[in-house]
DNA sequence: TGACCTGCGTGACATTTGTCACACGTGTTT
DNA sequence: AAACACGTGTGACAAATGTCACGCAGGTCA
C-alpha cells in the first residue's frame, strides 16, 4: 500500500502511524528489536505490504491456503475451533505486534490448521511474500529471534488454557476469561453478552448466565443487558 | 561425543546408528532437508554434542535455565503439567526426530515455561548452542524451515489437545489416548497402569477404571494386570 | 508364614455441567 | 399496534465426573 515511513493517512484505525505504534510495542516486549530509534529490520522490510482487512472477516479456516506471513499491526484477531455442533472455544487473540501462527503454517507449507481466524475490529496487518520472509530470517538474528519467540510464547499461551480447561472448574475458567479480557482491552466494562462469553469457553449460554448470577451476587460484577462491569 | 558419521557403539539405546534412524525419519517428514542422500545439515552440524539421557529423568521444570537447543534423536520425552494438587495432564510427547520447543524457549529468553518434561526411556538427543543453533538458522534454509515447521506444527498438536478436552467428554478421550499411544508405540498391547492414564489425561484412577472396564465389556479391549490389549 | 506394596474393582455420594422448555423485557421493524 | 429478534432469567432434569471408603488379588520381602 505505502512505504512503512509514510503517514498513511486514510487509515480510520488509529490517529497515529501503525507502524510507530508496532515499534513502541516492540520495544517494550523485545527491546533487541529496535536500535537508533527504529526497528531493525525497517531496512529489509520496506517493501513489505500493509492490508487492512474489515471487522467480522474470515481470515483462516482450516483449508484456506495462505501463503503470505502477517504480522498484527493494530485491532484484534480472535483464533478459534469448532466443532460439528457448532460450538465453538477461543484459542487466543492477536493483537498489534503479534505473528499469525496460521499465516507461518500456510506459507511453510500446505497442511491444514484445525482453527478458524476471524477479524473482531478492523484489522492491519503487515505482510511478507515467503521469500520475503525467509530473507528476513537469515539476514536479521534480530528477525529469526522475535518470529521464534513469537511461536514459543504462544505454545506457552495454550499451555496454560489446556491447564484451565482441565484442572478447573466453569467458574474459575469464566472469571479468567473476564480479567484477561478486562486486561486486553484496557477496561473494567465489557461490552459481551452471555452468549460471545460461551463461545469463548466452548460452553452453553443458559451455564454463563448461571455463574454470571452467582458473580453478581458475590459482588465480583455488575451486568445490564449486554454489558458486564468487573467491580473487584 | 563424536562426529555424526561414527557407528556410537557403545549406545544401547538403538542397533543402528542414530542419526540414520533421524535421517530416514526426516526424509519422511521434511524431504528437502535430505539431498545427495545427506542431511543438509550435515556439514553444519557436524560440531553438534549428542548427549544421552537416562530413563525418567526430569528434562525440564518450569524455572529450569536451559542454554542449548535440543533434538531428539531416539527415545521419548513426556512434556506434562501439574496442578499444585499434584493432578498432571500429558502435553505431547516427543520422539525421533522431534525438535524441544522448551530448549528453543530456554535458548532464547530465560521466561519461564509453564511444563515439565521427562525422559520415559533412555533418550539420545543432539544439543547444539546458541551460536550454533543461530547459524544455522541463518546459513541453512532448509533447517530455518524445519525448525518453523516443528513449531507450528506443536501449535496445531496442542489446539487439538484444546479441542479434545473442551468438547469431548472422557471416554471419548480416553480411547484417543489408547489409539495414540498404541500407534506411537507400534504395537496395540500397551503397558500401562490405570493410574498412568490418569495421569494423562489430568483425572483420577477410579475413573480410568471405571470407562476402561465399560470399554472391556464392548469388547474393545482385554486387561491384565498393567498391561492393556486394544482387540478394535 | 505374615507383613506389605501395588494395581484394580466397586458402590455410594455430591458436585458440576449440559440441555430443554419456557417466560420476560427491550428495542426495532412492519 | 403487532410482530419480531435478541438478551436474559429460571427451574427441572439427566448425564458426566470427582471423591471417599472400602475390599480383593498378586507379588515381594523379611
Amino acid at each position: 500500500m505505502s512505504a512503512p515511513e509514510q503517514p498513511l493517512r486514510d487509515v480510520p484505525l488509529k490517529s497515529r502511524n501503525p507502524l510507530q505504534v508496532l515499534q513502541e510495542k516492540l520495544q517494550q516486549s523485545c527491546p533487541q528489536l529496535v536500535r537508533n530509534d527504529r526497528l531493525v529490520w525497517n531496512e529489509y522490510l520496506e517493501a513489505a505490504d500493509i492490508v487492512e482487512l474489515p471487522a467480522g472477516m474470515l481470515v483462516m479456516q482450516p483449508v484456506s491456503p495462505c501463503t503470505q506471513f502477517m504480522l498484527i499491526l493494530g485491532g484484534s484477531v480472535r483464533v478459534y475451533q469448532q466443532n460439528p455442533d457448532g460450538r465453538e472455544v477461543t484459542l487466543y487473540r492477536s493483537h498489534c505486534g503479534d505473528v499469525c501462527v496460521l499465516s507461518i503454517n500456510g506459507m511453510l507449507h500446505k497442511r491444514d490448521f484445525g482453527a478458524y481466524a476471524k477479524t473482531e475490529t478492523e484489522v492491519l496487518a503487515l505482510t511478507l511474500s515467503r521469500e520475503q520472509f525467509m530473507q528476513a530470517m537469515a539476514m536479521l538474528p534480530e528477525f529469526c529471534e522475535f518470529i521464534l519467540t513469537s511461536l514459543t510464547d504462544r505454545i506457552n499461551d495454550m499451555l496454560h488454557v489446556i491447564e484451565n480447561t482441565v484442572f478447573d472448574g466453569l467458574n474459575t475458567r469464566l472469571m479468567c476469561s473476564l480479567s484477561r479480557l478486562s486486561r486486553e482491552t484496557g477496561s473494567d466494562t465489557l461490552h459481551l453478552t452471555h452468549q460471545e462469553l460461551a463461545r469463548e469457553l466452548g460452553t452453553s449460554r443458559e451455564v454463563i448466565s448461571r455463574i454470571l448470577k452467582v458473580f453478581e451476587q458475590q459482588g465480583c460484577i455488575t451486568q445490564e443487558r449486554g454489558v458486564i462491569r468487573i467491580t473487584l
